[in-house]
DNA sequence: ATTATATATCGCAAATATACGATGATATGT
DNA sequence: ACATATCATCGTATATTTGCGATATATAAT
């Protein structure tokens, strides 16, 4: 990358795409559904459940606490994560975006597809 | 990357990870966003939209029919392209997986947040 | 105090992703 | 046939992501 473009697109456009970059990985993935299922929140059995190292397991974690997707706190010698469905959901429901703007186009001088 | 770590995580997460890795860019979600207007569909006028160079619009462009989130056609001297709604909802529906699996978990033993 | 346990962070290597000029391929206009 | 226009692909440089061992940190147990 020659130049950072990333200043020239819209705000709504990046912090979607940084949405979709947080959930852009098996295991991130792998993570939620872990924590949705409420089995377990505690790091240590988060890293059981995958084919990964505790390190990696942790950057991960990091990684979706960054952007806000799940809450971490420390419960003694334990750390303990869960989702954060406010956040979850409101990013989740910014795709409809493009549902919607299909919708209004509609009827309209259509395009060649 | 020392192995592959991917094979050992299940069909489901990693094409969930794969739409998110699709979607995980501010210009695919710029060229999805003009698309879903249906302002246009053409090629040129994408790259026009963008603030990226041709050769690199293109690419995107390949990244978003891989995974089969838009279809195209070559009208003439031109490309046509359109979202494919089937495949994009298909995709989004599945987020719904985790709000799921948190009802159904939840009244359960509870975990610690 | 010492040891064990749980987790985060650091530093590095390998893999991917991003951007773009140059070039190739195909269709249209003259 | 030749020039032009539109778009895809190639090659390459740079940036980011991923994975993990080693290590730091902090709590709990003996």
């Amino acid at each position: 990358m020659a130049t950072n473009r990333k200043m020239d697109f819209l705000a709504d456009e990046i912090a979607l795409a940084d949405f979709a970059k947080a959930i852009a990985h098996p295991a991130r993935i792998a993570i939620l559904k872990l924590l949705a299922q409420q089995k377990s929140c505690i790091c240590g059995e988060i890293v059981e459940g995958l084919p990964l190292a505790q390190a990696t397991v942790s950057q991960h974690l990091k990684e979706l606490k960054a952007i806000g997707l799940i809450k971490g706190s420390i419960e003694g010698k334990t750390s303990c994560y869960c989702i954060d469905w406010e956040v979850f959901n409101q990013f989740v429901s910014q795709f409809g975006v493009f549902a919607d703007l299909a919708k209004n186009a509609s009827g309209q001088t259509q395009a060649c597809c």
